[in-house]
DNA sequence: ACGGGCCGCGCG
DNA sequence: AAAGCGCGCGGCCCGT
C-alpha cells in the first residue's frame, strides 16, 4: 500500500491519501493541518506501514524525525526520477518525455536539524512568503504512475524495482543519520587541537605551533615573507633554494633532502587540521557531542553518496579519536572487503578471479592475497595495485606495468573493463547491474571529437581516453554502490525489526556510511546480535544483486569504543 | 566584493 | 612508489 503525501490546498495544510498497489484509491483524500502532520503520519504508519510517496524525503522526513516519527519505507520521486531519466533499461518506455519536474530542494527543509546560532542571527531572515513550488496530490500521483509504468515496461523491471527501493531506503537512512549524528566528544577534539596546534587563536593569526613551523620554513628557505599557504610563493622559494620540484605535492617533496622539507610537510598537515577540522568545524557541525553529518544520496554520478558540509565522508584518521561511543555503547564498524574487485569478478563472471577470493570450501578469503598467490609471487600490495589500476584504467607507472599480468590471469574480467572503456571512448553509455546509466557526453565533448587539425586531434583523443577511464570505472563503482545501498537498506530493516522485538533497553543506530563501510552505535548487550545482522545483510545484498553465485562478499566487523581503533 | 578555477589533500 | 576513478573542503589567485 502507498501513502501519498503532498502539499495541501492551503499553505498550512498537507494532503494525504492511501492507494493500492494498482494506483486505485484506498482512502479519501485527507487534508491535514501542518502541525498535525507528525501525529497523522505516525497513526497511518502504525496501522498500515505503507510505502510513503513524496516528492523528496528531505522535504518531509527531517520534520517527522524531530517529532519522533520514523517510517519503514518510502518512494522518493526525486531520487527515482534521477535514475529513470537516464537508465538504459527504461530508455524505450517513454518515461523521459513524461517525467514532470520535481520541485527543487527547499533550503529551509534542509537546514532543519540545527544551524550555527551566530550565522542564524546574522544572515537568516525567517521568511515564510518565499516558498519553492510544491507538488499537490495529483502531481505526486501522476509522477508515481509514470515511474511505475517505466519500471514495469523496462527491460529489467526486477532490477530497477530493487534499485529504486534501495535508493529510497537510502534517503531514509541519510536523514536518520543526519538527525542522529555521530557521537563526538567535543572536549577530546579540543584537547587534540590544543596538543597539536596550541591554544585557539583569538584573532586572525595562525595557531602558535603553525606559526612556529612557518618561521622555521622561512628560515630554511631564506624567504622572510613567504606565505606557506601560497603554492606559487612556495614554488618560487623552493626553486631559489635549489629544490627543483615540478609541483609542491607532498609525495613529490618527500623525494628531496633539504632542511626545509620536513617543516613544510608538518606545516601542511597541521594547517589542514586547523582550517578543515579545527575549532570552526567543531562550532559549525558538533552540537551536544554529536557530529551532524549531512549525506547526499545519489550525489555521485555512479550512485555513490556524497556529503555536504562538515565532510561527513572525509573524516581524517587524525581526528577519529574524538568519536567515542556513549557509555554502555560501542561502535560496530563494518566494511566490505575488496568490494569493487569482487563486484568486477561477479559482473564479468570471471570464475578464475572468483576462485582467488574463495577457499576450497567456497568460503571467502582475502581476494588480493589470492591473486598475489596466483601470479604476483605472494606480494599482496602488488596484486592490489594491479587490480585497482585495471579498474581505474592505469596505463603507466607501477600500477600500469602490472596490468598485463592480470590480463593473462583474468582475461574475462579485464576484457569486461576494456569493453566499458572502449564504449565510453566512442561516446556510448554504460549501465550498472541494477540499471543506473552514465550521463551522455556533453555537447562540447562531441564537438571536440569532430576535430581537424593535428592539435585538436590530440585533444580529442585525450578527451576520449578520459571518458573511457570514467566509464571503465563507472560500472564497477556504480554496481559496488548498489551492493552497499542494498546492504545498508537491509541492515536498517533488520535493526528496526530487532529493536521492536528486543526486550533489551536501548536502540542500535546507524550513524555513518562511507561507500563500503557502515558504523552502528550499539548498546553493549546487543553487540553480538547486531554484528550477526551486519553479516546477514551482506549475504542478502549479494543474493539480491546476483542471485546464487560462487563468490561471497564478506564483511569485516570490528567492535570498538573509539572510531580511531577500527581497522 | 564576489565567484569560478586551480591546487593540494582528506576520504573511499 | 608515486598515476589511475569518484567525491568535498579551504585557501589562493585572477577575472569581473
Amino acid at each position: 500500500m502507498y501513502a501519498l503525501l503532498a502539499a495541501g490546498p492551503a499553505p498550512s495544510t498537507v494532503t494525504l491519501q492511501l492507494r493500492n498497489a494498482d494506483g486505485s484509491a484506498a482512502s479519501e483524500v485527507r487534508a491535514v493541518a501542518r502541525q498535525d502532520l507528525a501525529a497523522t503520519v505516525s497513526g497511518v504508519e502504525a496501522s498500515h506501514q505503507p510505502r510513503w510517496v513524496w516528492d523528496r524525503a528531505g522535504h518531509w522526513y527531517p520534520e517527522l524525525l524531530r517529532a519522533g516519527v520514523r517510517v519503514e519505507k518510502c518512494h522518493d520521486l526525486s531520487l527515482c526520477q534521477n535514475i529513470l531519466r537516464h537508465s538504459e533499461y527504461a530508455a524505450r518506455t517513454g518515461y523521459r518525455a513524461a517525467a514532470a519536474e520535481v520541485p527543487p530542494e527547499r533550503e529551509s527543509a534542509r537546514a532543519g536539524t540545527f544551524k550555527d546560532p551566530a550565522q542564524e542571527s546574522l544572515f537568516e531572515t525567517p521568511d515564510t512568503s518565499v516558498k519553492a513550488p510544491q507538488w499537490g496530490l495529483e502531481a505526486v500521483a501522476q509522477e508515481l504512475r509514470e515511474q511505475r509504468n517505466a519500471i514495469a515496461s523496462s527491460t529489467h523491471p526486477a532490477r530497477l524495482e530493487l534499485l529504486l527501493s534501495a535508493e529510497s531506503a537510502g534517503a531514509l537512512v541519510a536523514a536518520e543519520m543526519h538527525y542522529e549524528g555521530i557521537p563526538w566528544r567535543e572536549e577530546l577534539h579540543r584537547k587534540l587541537l590544543d596538543d597539536l596546534l596550541g591554544p585557539e587563536p583569538t584573532d586572525l593569526s595562525r595557531p602558535a605551533k603553525l606559526e612556529e613551523l612557518a618561521e622555521q620554513l622561512r628560515a630554511a628557505l631564506n624567504a622572510q615573507s613567504l606565505n606557506p599557504d601560497s603554492s606559487q610563493d612556495l614554488m618560487r622559494a623552493l626553486h631559489r633554494a635549489g629544490i627543483e620540484a615540478k609541483s609542491t605535492r607532498s609525495w613529490e617533496l618527500q623525494q628531496f633532502h633539504h632542511p626545509a622539507i620536513e617543516p613544510l610537510l608538518r606545516y601542511r598537515k597541521l594547517s589542514r587540521l586547523y582550517t578543515t577540522n579545527g575549532w570552526n568545524w567543531l562550532r559549525q557541525w558538533v552540537r551536544e557531542d554529536r557530529f551532524h553529518s549531512e549525506y547526499v544520496v545519489g550525489g555521485v554520478v555512479s550512485g555513490r553518496w556524497a556529503s555536504r558540509g562538515g565532510g561527513a565522508m572525509q573524516i581524517p584518521a587524525q581526528i577519529r579519536g574524538a568519536a567515542v561511543a556513549d557509555s554502555g555503547h560501542t561502535f560496530i564498524v563494518a566494511d566490505a572487503a575488496q568490494l569493487e574487485p569482487r563486484v568486477l569478478a561477479a559482473l564479468a563472471q570471471d570464475s578464475a578471479m572468483a576462485a582467488a577470493g574463495s577457499d576450497a570450501a567456497g568460503h571467502s578469503k582475502d581476494l588480493y592475497a589470492g591473486i598475489a598467490a596466483q601470479g604476483f609471487g605472494g606480494d599482496r600490495s602488488l596484486a592490489k595495485m594491479a587490480l585497482l589500476g585495471a579498474i581505474y584504467g592505469a596505463t603507466s607507472g607501477d600500477s600500469g606495468r602490472l596490468v598485463p599480468q592480470l590480463v593473462r590471469m583474468y582475461p574475462r574480467a579485464l576484457e569486461f573493463v576494456e569493453q566499458a572503456a572502449r564504449t565510453g571512448e566512442r561516446g556510448g553509455s554504460l549501465t550498472t547491474h541494477l540499471g543506473r546509466s552514465t550521463p551522455p557526453p556533453a555537447q562540447d565533448w562531441w564537438d571536440s571529437q569532430r576535430s581537424s587539425t593535428a592539435q585538436e586531434q590530440r585533444r580529442a583523443e585525450t578527451a576520449a581516453r578520459s571518458r573511457g577511464r570514467f566509464t571503465r570505472n563507472f560500472v564497477v563503482q556504480g554496481t559496488a554502490a548498489e551492493w552497499a545501498c542494498c546492504w545498508l537498506a537491509d541492515l536498517r530493516r533488520r535493526l528496526r525489526a530487532y529493536a521492536r522485538s528486543s526486550p533489551l533497553p536501548g536502540t542500535p543506530q546507524l550513524v555513518a556510511f562511507l561507500h563500503d563501510e557502515v558504523v552502528v552505535h550499539c548498546p553493549d548487550a546487543m553487540v553480538a546480535d547486531v554484528t550477526a545482522m551486519v553479516h546477514e545483510s551482506s549475504r542478502t545484498a549479494t543474493w539480491l544483486l546476483f542471485g546464487a553465485i560462487p563468490l561471497e562478499f564478506p564483511v569485516n566487523a570490528t567492535v570498538v569504543r573509539c572510531y580511531a581503533d577500527a581497522k
